[in-house]
DNA sequence: TATTTAAGAAACGCAACGTATCTTAGGAGC
DNA sequence: GCTCCTAAGATACGTTGCGTTTCTTAAATA
């Protein structure tokens, strides 16, 4: 093993640290997720990541901000339910437990650490593709004259993150089809046909 | 002092109990409530708590349960658009950090104790006298000709203690104005102009 | 080669959870 | 009114995990 000498530094010390970091959230969860088992996995020690990191919610935050989101195509099955029913369905399964679990407990944190508020919002509000994919769909729909031309406000394109992340944190379980089917006919469509063009 | 030979028991104690994590709750939020601190406050000792509640969330979740919600009047102003707002006002001011900063911590933990995220879910989702407000309120636009006639899904009525509890979950304060005429203009009202009456 | 920087190991203090042990008050039964 | 039993209350404990301190030593820099 040239590993046990070797002794890694900066940028590859940090990727490595940040990759042990996701691995953890993703086995054990955020309510698991300790600073020692990160720096054990990483084949480092504590001192390393707290000259790196303020805190624990700090931590997770970054490893979670060096995974670049997949973009996947866009659905398009031809009728706009189907179409945001493929998306909620998606959004629900790669937004998974983890991950709201991880906003419930770095939220929870973010009382005592208020910076770490202002990271967590930072995260949250920054533009996703998943934005483009909501206008995109909408559009394709506007074209089918499914819908009147509508203005899409960055609100009304971030609702479906919302809605299934308030789903997850309300019910801390997956969500079933039914709930999904609920969001979209009840919510999420009639919102949609509601908008009015400016 | 007779307190300090007097013992308190059973139904009696139980409330004193409750009370003092719910003062505890509302002066330190869920992040500092401590189960030390409660019983302290009570004038008890921890074991007694731990009699009655398996761990610090259900003794919060029970504290919270024990608040009776103060049910006021309805916003009546003359226009769909300022009731509603009136409303989200009103939900954002009395849902308030504390409660949401709770429900953060309580789901928090709930990925640990599995029970705690049926209690959780108990308490969302049983009904308030909120969603009865929402309905009036609906029906009174729809009797001014604001609004064609609609059904109204629990799920729909629902959305607007959603869009609040989502916007302080991921935000970490206080609501401004700006942001919840966001939630009217953008989201909800485009949502109750789509619905459809069957 | 000498100097500086940061990695890595070990241990600590601290807070808070949840538990175990024991004493004693006060209600229930006789 | 006396005895018994339940549960209150006090104290102390074991454990986990955060965040810190101290010290040694490898590796980059000059």
């Amino acid at each position: 093993m040239p590993e046990s000498k070797s002794r890694r530094r900066g940028a590859e010390l940090e990727r490595a640290i940040l990759d042990a970091a996701w691995a953890e959230l993703s086995e054990h969860g955020y309510a698991r997720f300790t600073v020692e088992g990160v720096a054990t996995r990483a084949g480092t020690s504590k001192p390393v990541l707290y000259r790196r990191w303020k805190n624990r919610a700090e931590l997770a935050l970054a490893a979670w901000n060096q995974r670049v989101p997949v973009t996947r195509g866009i659905p398009d099955t031809g009728s706009l339910r189907t179409d945001m029913l493929a998306l909620f369905t998606r959004i629900a399964r790669r937004t998974g437990n983890m991950m709201t679990e991880m906003i419930a407990g770095v939220m929870a944190e973010a009382f005592r650490h208020p910076e770490v508020a202002d990271l967590l919002r930072a995260r949250l509000t920054q533009p996703s593709p998943l934005t483009e994919t909501v206008r995109t769909i909408v559009e394709r729909a506007v074209a089918r004259g499914e819908l009147p031309p509508v203005t899409l406000s960055h609100r009304a394109l971030r609702t479906p993150l919302d809605l299934v992340r308030n789903e997850y944190i309300t019910c801390g379980q997956t969500l079933d089809e039914t709930t999904l089917a609920e969001l979209v006919d009840e919510v999420y469509l009639p919102l949609l046909r509601g908008l009015r063009a400016e």
